[in-house]
DNA sequence: CGCGTATTTTAGAATGATTCTAAATAGAAT
DNA sequence: ATTCTATTTAGAATCATTCTAAAATACGCG
């Protein structure tokens, strides 16, 4: 399925606590960024991020947001993604691996947890696969 | 198996004759581009294409290949598709629906043809899949 | 062959996402 | 308060790609 996303909603401390254990000055504009990306964002792109965030804390810097996304990524607390449809990295704040369902109507990606799918490879002895990317293009009737 | 590619060579001629029945005129630019994207490269860039070209038909201009590539993909002799590893799109003379493996070591894209994967999705029913896109990365031993 | 017209090629400018730079600001430590 | 480091910021730079508008070329026809 590609039903209700298994993120739990995190408290402001709950961000901030994430934010030191990863090293990082939890400043209000990145507990604003994870704000969105963590709790209520679905695979945003840095232009997504930035227009939401803007409404909270306006007049930050494109720059910022690019900065902490960077360092979230490194911190391992999203992960950047960028598929065929767009020209724009995604950040997923889900870092399991998993895969994607395009729809083609909205333009919107969800998550298929792995478990979802079955993969049987036929591939030669001597290649040794280190991870699988799979993006689900279709629609809902 | 990522193996031998199912691509004939194709001769000069052959070549005149697919562009004239997609419509394009049989250019010694166009020529020279084919020559190589559907004979000898292996899923090149625009900058592979490029380069190789230069070779041949010194000083031919980048938009020229721009151009080139893009009648290419409308009359459907190539595909074109951007993975996740490098930022720049690549030409696959291959145009079956297949999937592909990236030889991390190498840098190196090849085939796997869709006969060689299983895929069982557990997705809800509502959901109609027009596409499947697969990247494997990996290394050989 | 020689013309007329549509197609193609071309150089260079524009675009857009992302990265870089270097200076200003803010936070933490002493 | 002073110092040191991390963060933010505006703006420039980068790079693949697209666009523009003019020059060159190909092709059909007389
Ligand atoms: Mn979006
Ligand atoms: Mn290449
Ligand atoms: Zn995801
Ligand atoms: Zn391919």
């Amino acid at each position: 399925m590609t039903q209700q996303s298994p993120h739990p909603t995190l408290t402001p401390e709950e961000i901030r606590g994430e934010l030191k254990q990863a090293g990082m000055r939890p400043t209000a504009q990145r507990l604003t960024i994870c704000q969105y990306i963590l709790n209520q964002a679905n695979h945003p792109s840095v232009e997504d991020i930035k227009a939401w965030v803007d409404a909270k804390f306006p007049g930050i810097s494109l720059a910022t947001v690019y900065n902490t996304v960077h360092a979230l990524e490194t911190a391992g607390l999203v992960q950047a993604i960028r598929f065929d449809h767009s020209d724009k990295v995604i950040y997923d704040r889900n870092t399991e691996p998993h895969f994607h369902f395009l729809d083609e109507d909205s333009g919107t990606l969800h998550d298929i947890q792995s478990d979802q799918v079955q993969i049987n490879l036929n591939l030669p002895e001597d290649i040794r696969v280190n991870d699988i990317s799979i993006l689900i293009r279709g629609k809902r009737q």
